[in-house]
DNA sequence: TTGAAAGCGCTAACAT
DNA sequence: ATGTTAGCGCTTTCAA
């Protein structure tokens, strides 16, 4: 492993030529950098990233935090930062928490070390945030979800009380006295924004809302199978349910087919965030979808600041859903 | 940012101390190491990653590259390289190529600089891998796709050839006699070698291939959708299309279904890797697939060996693929 | 049980 | 145009 060093001494340079030369930066003599650079691509030089992070205090990486990769959404979600900090020279490292908030603390250590200069975070709920200090929270910017958090953070995401609400009402609107809910870990915000809209929107309409129907699910595919189970189960089982996310309405779908149950003729299905990028799911699910890719868009944006040393003004930014009406409702 | 050096200026004790409890390396008195725990904790002190790494020349993570985080198919391999890695104690990252050679040769810098300690690797067939030294390409695995260099590697996956061929078996005894692939990078060794066994299984038959019945994609969506446009729009179309990968194939299902034709009546088709994880994509698509979490533990095991220092054998491992049929032949 | 000192590889301010 | 020096935060002999 080459290192500038190595490099300067076989060349009787001293090491901070080469370092300008692999730079590019101060004055240096044409036949220098000849030799210095012919030297560099023989021996195929790197540099080291842990030296110049540590020296520099930054890495031009910064870290996408998401719950689960394999999640289309969140892949989309992925792909979008990505591509928008890769745009301004930036390279991304995904952290997969798994909804699992021990590990979305350990990648936190990655923004104290500056191995990452700013973190984009879906976050699952995790109380670490109230630690850290204003400067290192400045250097996030929250999507999808708000953390459990005292201080004003920066949220780019959507209205999730809103169009809750407008999806419960569209439940209603088809004849729906019945409906439950699959939510996520009310540790998260978005969970709990969605649940409050859909009571509200049950409440208006003086719609009963048994304790049963409001079903909790840590977010993920077979502990949503399970409680879908024992939900449709019941003898006095509900005509509707929205699930929260995309896989908790697959488990639901998944369920009402072993129970014999028809969708939508039984049981209505709608959920929040369900991307079918290549149309080729079956059946269509009725969803809301929040612009990824503008979310995406915004969050490098403002990730860019904070990291140029500009704060920004925490707050969020609330950008509209698309609804899309699919053969389950 | 607290260090450990700020820690031990307030507790007047010298910084190898501290970090001696940090560690629970060497013998500290039990006095000393509440202190030092307690006031730790206090000020949220984190180590600093980089400094620690550019210091033992490790860093307990291991980098993932990987061509396309949004194909299911490598979001599930890329959940079971985690799940393996982590059950032994390092931190798992991706970095996302998007079939991008280019980045893909970013990445490995990642490497030289021990900011990961390995690499599991889906080359998009960069040939940077012949640069490393024997040392760097040691601590590298690969997994579905082998990089073309000269030296042996090491490689995780199955035999492409075989299936390939089996997979065409499979349209010729369905009566198919025009089949006509739709390939990938041929920079890649899968593309290359299930195009080799589709043209060996068509030689047995003595069928014909036409050069334009094999068709060159970069294995995504968008080229694979503009590439089955011209193939279908010919009148001497083929009956039958292997994709070689699942995205290819959903491109020209969905152009078959704009030109009119019908799958698998006018056109069969038949792919690999397409995993349908919930069960909810239509037509049901005929498949081969690799077996994903094996091949994720094998090249965690091979991985965790390297790092741990012993270089291994190179050579192919080779697991069993599983044929789905479904619908579409 | 604790401290002192060196060094991982790099950059940058300050000489020359 | 090039060299000297210091230091980023950490771990690890070696010494006391």
């Amino acid at each position: 492993m080459a290192t500038l060093s190595d490099i300067a001494a076989r060349l009787g340079l001293d090491e901070s030529t080469v370092s300008r030369v692999l730079n590019s930066k101060g004055r240096v003599s044409a036949e220098t950098r000849r030799r210095v650079l012919a030297y560099a691509a023989e021996v195929n030089y790197y540099p080291n990233v842990l030296a110049r992070g540590l020296k520099e205090q930054r890495s031009r990486t910064v870290g996408v935090l998401l719950p689960d990769i394999t999640n289309e959404y969140y892949a989309l979600m992925f792909k979008a930062i990505d591509a928008g900090m890769r745009e301004a020279g930036f390279t991304s490292i995904l952290f997969n928490t798994n909804e699992d908030r021990a590990r979305e603390e350990e990648f936190l250590g990655y923004l104290h070390s500056s191995q990452v200069d700013g973190l984009i975070a879906a976050t699952s709920g995790s109380s670490a945030y109230d630690q850290l200090s204003d400067a290192l929270l400045d250097r996030i910017v929250f999507v999808d979800n708000i953390p459990a958090v005292i201080r004003p953070v920066r949220y780019v995401g959507s209205d999730n009380l809103e169009s809750s609400r407008e999806l419960t009402e569209h439940l209603i609107a088809r004849g729906h006295r019945r409906i439950a809910t699959l939510v996520g870990s009310l540790a998260e915000s978005s969970a709990r924004e969605r649940l409050e809209g859909f009571q509200a929107c049950l409440g208006e309409h003086r719609l009963p809302l048994p304790a049963a129907w409001i079903v909790r699910t840590n977010f993920l595919y077979d502990d949503g199978y399970r409680k879908a189970r024992e939900l449709l189960a019941s003898p006095d089982r509900p005509t509707a349910v929205i699930a929260q996310n995309n896989v908790l309405a697959y488990a639901v779908i998944r369920v009402a087919n072993e129970v014999g149950l028809q969708v939508p003729a039984d049981l209505a299905v709608a959920c929040f965030d369900h991307i079918d990028v290549y149309g080729f799911m079956r059946p269509a699910i009725t969803t809301v979808l929040q612009p990824v890719d503008e979310i995406a868009a915004i969050a490098c944006r403002e990730m860019l600041e904070r990291i140029e040393g500009n704060p920004g003004a925490p707050g969020r930014t609330m950008l509209p859903v698309h609804f899309r009406f699919g053969e389950t409702t």
